[in-house]
DNA sequence: ACGACATAGTTGTGCCCTCAAGTGTAGCGC
DNA sequence: GCGCTACACTTGAGGGCACAACTATGTCGT
C-alpha cells in the first residue's frame, strides 16, 4: 500500500512525458511567437479560431470554449488584441448582452505572417518527429483525451 | 502560399488534440490537488523527485532541470513548501553556493496523501482511456518529444 | 407585468511562472 | 594572491491565467 504512492507505476510513463514535452514544447513555440511576432500561443490560436469564422467573428464566450481560456482570460487577451489593433469589438443587434470579437485586416495580416514560423516551429518539435501513418495514430489516441473541463467533472456520464 | 496559413494541414489535428487535452487534463488535475491538499502539480512532481532521490533531497538547480522550471521558479515554489514545512534547506559543505532540498517526514505523508488522489485522477483523464497496448504505443511516440529545452535551442546535435 | 433564474461579459485579487539583474561563491590562469 | 569567468541561487518587475463577485441583459413562469 505504501509503494504505489511513491513509486509511480510503468503506465504514468506515458503520462510524464506527455507532462514534459508539453512544457518544453509551448515553451519553445511560445518563445518563437512573442520573440518575432509578439503573440502569445493563445493569441495566436484566437487569431486562428477566428479567421475560419463566419465573417471572422465570434462570440467572446465561444471564443473561450474554443481556446480553453475562462471568460475572464478571453476578457484579458481580447484587450491586448483590441490595443494591437489586431482585433475589433462588434455589439450584437439582437442580443446587448453579446459583444463579437471580430479579426481585423491587420490581425489577418499578422496571422498569416506568424503562420510561417509558427507552423515551422510545430513540424520542429512536434509533427516532424513522425512519420505519416504515426501522426494518425498519435491523433487517434490523443483525441479521446477529454477536451471541455465540463466532460471530466462528474457533471456527464459521458466519459466513462 | 495564402491557404495553408490560415487553414492548418490535417497534420496539426495531433497537435491540436495534444495543447487541449494538456489543457483540460492538467486543469482539473491541478484543481483536485488544489482543493483536497493545497498541492500544485509542481509542488506535486518537486515532491515525488525529492522521495525518489538519493537521502530525499536535491540540489535546486537539478530540481528545477527535472520538473522544467527555471531557477527563480524552483526558489519560489520552495518558498511555499518550506513554508508549509513539506521540505527543508540543507547547506552543502563542500560548495557554499549549492543548497538542497530535503524532503520532510511531513512532506512524505503528505505526498503519500495526495498520491492517492493524483493517481486516480491520472487515471481517470489519461491513462484509465487506453488499453495497455495503446498506452505502450503512446509512452513509445510521447517519448521522441522534446523533454529539455536545451535539445530544441541548438544547443546539443542530440536532437538531430 | 413581475420576480426568479440563466447568460454574457467585466473587474478585483491573487497565484504561478518567466526574464533580467544582482549577490555570493568556486575554480582558473597568470 | 588577483582578477576573470562560471555557477548556484535570489530578487524585482511584469505577464498570463483562474476564481469569485459583480453588472447588465434576456427568458420564463405565473
Amino acid at each position: 500500500m505504501s509503494s504505489p504512492a511513491t513509486s509511480p507505476p510503468q503506465q504514468l510513463e506515458s503520462w510524464v512525458s506527455f507532462l514534459r514535452a508539453h512544457a518544453a514544447i509551448t515553451r519553445e513555440l511560445s518563445a518563437q511567437l512573442q520573440r518575432e511576432h509578439g503573440l502569445t500561443l493563445n493569441d495566436y490560436e484566437v487569431l486562428l479560431h477566428l479567421s475560419h469564422a463566419e465573417g471572422a467573428m465570434l462570440r467572446r464566450v465561444d471564443l473561450a470554449e474554443r481556446v480553453l481560456l475562462t471568460a475572464s482570460g478571453i476578457t484579458r487577451l481580447l484587450e491586448g488584441l483590441e490595443r494591437s489593433g489586431l482585433v475589433c469589438k462588434r455589439t450584437c443587434e439582437s442580443d446587448a448582452r453579446v459583444s463579437y470579437a471580430k479579426l481585423t485586416d491587420a490581425g489577418l495580416a499578422k496571422l498569416r505572417a506568424a503562420a510561417v514560423t509558427h507552423l515551422r516551429g510545430i513540424d520542429e518539435l512536434f509533427t516532424g518527429r513522425y512519420s505519416g501513418s504515426e501522426l494518425v495514430t498519435l491523433a487517434e489516441l490523443l483525441s479521446r483525451l477529454p477536451v471541455t473541463g465540463s466532460d471530466c467533472k462528474g457533471g456527464s456520464p459521458s466519459c466513462s
